[in-house]
DNA sequence: ATTCTTCTTTAGAATAATTATAAAAAACTC
DNA sequence: GAGTTTTTTATAATTATTCTAAAGAAGAAT
């Protein structure tokens, strides 16, 4: 089955209308081999170039955040002005170029298990994030 | 000495003029025992609330970027439209509530060390940060 | 297929954080 | 004090993001 025909599976499965836009957001964020980190921006401007259709800016943050909250994308906490996106959702780490501005994922195992030895009454840990910033 | 003239020699050295309105700031940030965790606009109120002096928001913006470029004062990446400014400037790692939406430090003796297994050809590791999240 | 309903897209307006501007005020130098 | 440089401030500009409301597309019912 092409892969275009997968994301209209994934999205009537998620209550979601596929619309051309939205298959066309679908083949930039996930029709790739590696992890894409990426600002709105990136991905409005990728949208043009790959595909050659324009998708309107109020769409392409309607669909970001549409995917966010369905669990297929995952946003990730950078100095910066711009929110970045990552379409790894799984619990990981990063390596974030400042020079270049450029998210890189680490594998668990290339950190290892971090262990928090401290605890805050009535709250338990949500996620454990190590963001470790390069520089030449 | 009090701590108004430590101020003032502070500014000095780093070549800032030690205006009331930086004094003040310095008073609402340094003036403490524990580390202090802030948005521009927690200062911001803040400092009218503490000092019963207004200062422009826009002194407060030049002062913390005048007070961060010179180190006394680090950003924290958070997932969050607000930046977040610390007056812990060492490299540590944060609990963040995500209800409260407030930092927590934690101790490096509280995460232990973390050990990168992967390098960057031409980059090195200028910062390790952890951010754990809680949730109640 | 036609109609009806609901969802989606879109341009543009609105909001909110931050930065830029430029004139007045304050701080230093001599 | 006169002259110079820095700082403050109100306000305008910028930028990322969200909101609005009308037009268009998709799905359901007939
Ligand atoms: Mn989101
Ligand atoms: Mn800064
Ligand atoms: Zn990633
Ligand atoms: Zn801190």
């Amino acid at each position: 089955m092409s892969s275009k025909q997968e994301f209209i599976k994934k999205l009537r499965n998620s209550n979601l209308r596929p619309t051309k836009q939205r298959i066309n957001i679908c083949d930039v964020l996930f029709n790739r081999d590696k992890t894409f980190h990426f600002t709105i921006n990136d991905l409005f401007n990728l949208i043009k170039d790959k595909t050659g259709q324009k998708v309107s800016l109020a769409t392409v943050y309607n669909t970001v955040h549409a995917f966010h909250k369905k669990g297929y994308l995952k946003e990730i906490p950078i100095n910066s002005n711009q929110t970045y996106f990552d379409t790894n959702v799984s619990d990981h780490h990063h390596f974030f170029d400042v020079k270049e501005e450029k998210l890189i994922d680490l594998k668990n195992e290339d950190v290892g298990p971090i262990d928090i030895q401290k605890s805050i009454p009535g709250k338990k840990i949500k996620s454990v994030e190590v963001l470790v910033k390069l520089e030449d």
